[in-house]
DNA sequence: AACAATTTAGTACTTTAGTATGAACTCCAA
DNA sequence: TTGGAGTTCATACTAAAGTACTAAATTGTT
């Protein structure tokens, strides 16, 4: 919010900026330069913000993006990153099984397996094992 | 974020509009108007990229940013929120019992209780419930 | 001081998680 | 076609997690 303000500040500096520069450069008399020159400074503006916009939103992933080659390092199967997702959800083996169509047994084979990968002793601490490396 | 570039587009807008309105003279000098024109475009488009990578980078964490109003609505008293972060990080009760100096018995009271506010069935679903509430 | 909320801790119990091991099946590459 | 990796599932077990109480000490507030 405090920097909600200051980014205000900044702007209405600049306007002022700008206008100040323009009473030096500008001479009045002649409206429709105004105006044109208006719609001009908003347009670009707004395009300004746009594109940055545009450029900002198709990378603020870094942290987020998943981490493919650790999990081929890792050596976690299909099936064990599948259930490493699902605990991370806080989903119980039970839950699990139900979802994927597999027994429970079979659900605590993959977490004992995955736990081992991940030298995970919990699988609370392998979620955030997990999170640490950016593979969930 | 939509709101503060329609305030400012808004606020730039009546900016512009004070400068017309102003009784200062228009008249080109000895400067060409297109180049004035080019000016105050480029001006713009600059400014407009400075100030919203400005507001973007400000806080481009509103996930890791803490939600201390959530905490509070859902009355997780102090001790709680504590174990909490410490189940977070995948810590047994018995660590965390070890490491707050406390034992395992109060942790249990204190996991028992937080996953009651948190509505959730398991640590792992507390875990979940508190990232997206942004408490963690 | 009296009160409410918090914190602490216990017992007894049920449930879930995790380990160890064995075994059958599929699929793919040597 | 043989072997390795992955997947599936089971049994039997231990460990950890979680529930349901009870209760005492602490803390802050009126």
């Amino acid at each position: 919010m405090k920097k909600t303000i200051l980014v205000f500040g900044l702007l209405i500096f600049a306007l002022l900026l700008l206008f100040q520069l323009s009473k030096y450069s500008l001479v009045s008399g002649n409206m429709d330069v105004e105006i044109i020159i208006a719609v001009v400074a908003v347009v670009f503006f707004i395009v300004g913000i746009y594109i940055n916009k545009k450029s900002l939103n198709s990378e603020p992933f870094p942290e987020s993006e998943i981490n493919f080659q650790k999990i081929e390092a890792l050596e976690l199967s299909s099936r064990e990153y599948e259930v490493l997702t699902e605990i991370a959800k806080g989903l119980s083996n039970k839950e699990i099984g139900d979802k994927l169509f597999l027994s429970e047994s079979t659900i605590k084979t993959h977490v004992s397996n995955l736990l081992v990968k991940l030298n995970a002793k919990r699988r609370t601490q392998a979620i955030q094992i997990a999170k640490e490396m950016h593979i969930i």
